[in-house]
DNA sequence: GACGATGTAGAATGGTTGCTCTACCTGGGC
DNA sequence: GCCCAGGTAGAGCAACCATTCTACATCGTC
């Protein structure tokens, strides 16, 4: 039911997020997006398109689950935030950022750099706004990506110190 | 004069680190390397051992880039590996851990993962020991990885979160 | 000055990859 | 009943890659 392209970029961001982006071959892609290799090359027309629609949908399923509904207290919501990106890493990203992965895998790639950027601008530009922390957002970032690539190190401790962490945040504005 | 694998590991090291690890193809690391294929393959015979043999050499350099005769005192320690970080990124990484890309590029591979946890743990039993911060192994971490990963991004102002985010550690140890 | 260890140069090979192409199927609108 | 947009299945192709192998150079030691 839904429509293809959908049913492609989900598939696609299963596959690269379980496999990486060096390992997998196209032909792996195909079977992970269910569609002919026919289908698949009409429309994302090469690896790398195929590479940038599975970031594109892990982009608006990450913001959505980590940003949506958040509750309006500021320190309330910092540590919702929390929690959230530490859900999110037990289900889905169990081996780090897909963003930081992919940029990893290609360096030289600079759209791949430009769609990480973006990502990652605006994660912090949420998470300012639903915190009330405006001009914190280096700081937010810095703790979101301590606890992402920590995480898969650390697992529940990672969350602990994360929280800690956050309150000086939060202590730090209130003041 | 160095020996031959000493030049060969940290060829590999410069290769991997600019190229990724995905890219570059075994030609490629041999210029690198500086040797002919057929020494590029006594020393490490397959590819995963260059990998293997780069991140070894990664490791020594950057413990001892970091971490070898800090000032005694703990605040200063911490400050001091930060800065020394800093300066890391900038000359070395520009684009993140050299660690999580070998991983990121082929996450099936546990070799691979151990090198990382082992990198990784020593990272933070160092840094613990030279800023008496025992028992808070994981916080420091957390400060690293989102400095390392951070500083792409933001460049001088992830240093400066770091900095801000560190003395509520210090603060908090000696409180 | 001969020898063996250690190096270089680079061709050969067998397998894989990304991508294209041909041929066929299917279901909803006229 | 026909058509055609949009799908499937999968063979074919040229390029590339990791690895191996052959043939030759260099140098320190006796």
């Amino acid at each position: 039911m839904t429509d293809t392209m959908t049913r492609i970029a989900s598939g696609l961001e299963r596959a690269f997020a379980s496999g990486g982006f060096a390992a997998p071959s196209v032909e792996d892609l195909r079977d992970a997006a269910g569609v002919s290799l026919r289908t698949l090359y009409k429309y994302t027309p090469s690896r790398v398109e195929m590479v940038r629609a599975a970031l594109e949908n892990r982009h608006r399923r990450y913001l959505a689950r980590v940003f949506d509904d958040l509750p309006p207290a500021p320190e309330a919501a910092l540590d919702e935030i929390l929690t959230r990106i530490g859900g999110w890493m037990e289900t889905e990203a169990s081996h780090g950022c897909l963003f930081h992965a992919a940029v990893a895998a290609d360096p030289g790639n600079a759209d791949l750099r430009a769609l990480l950027e973006r990502h990652k601008t605006e994660v912090a530009a949420r998470a300012a706004a639903a915190t009330g922390l405006a001009g914190r957002e280096t700081h937010l970032l810095l703790l979101f990506e301590g606890l992402t690539q920590t995480w898969p190190l650390r697992g529940a401790a990672a969350m602990a110190a994360a929280g800690a962490l956050a309150k000086t945040l939060t202590a730090d504005a209130s003041a």
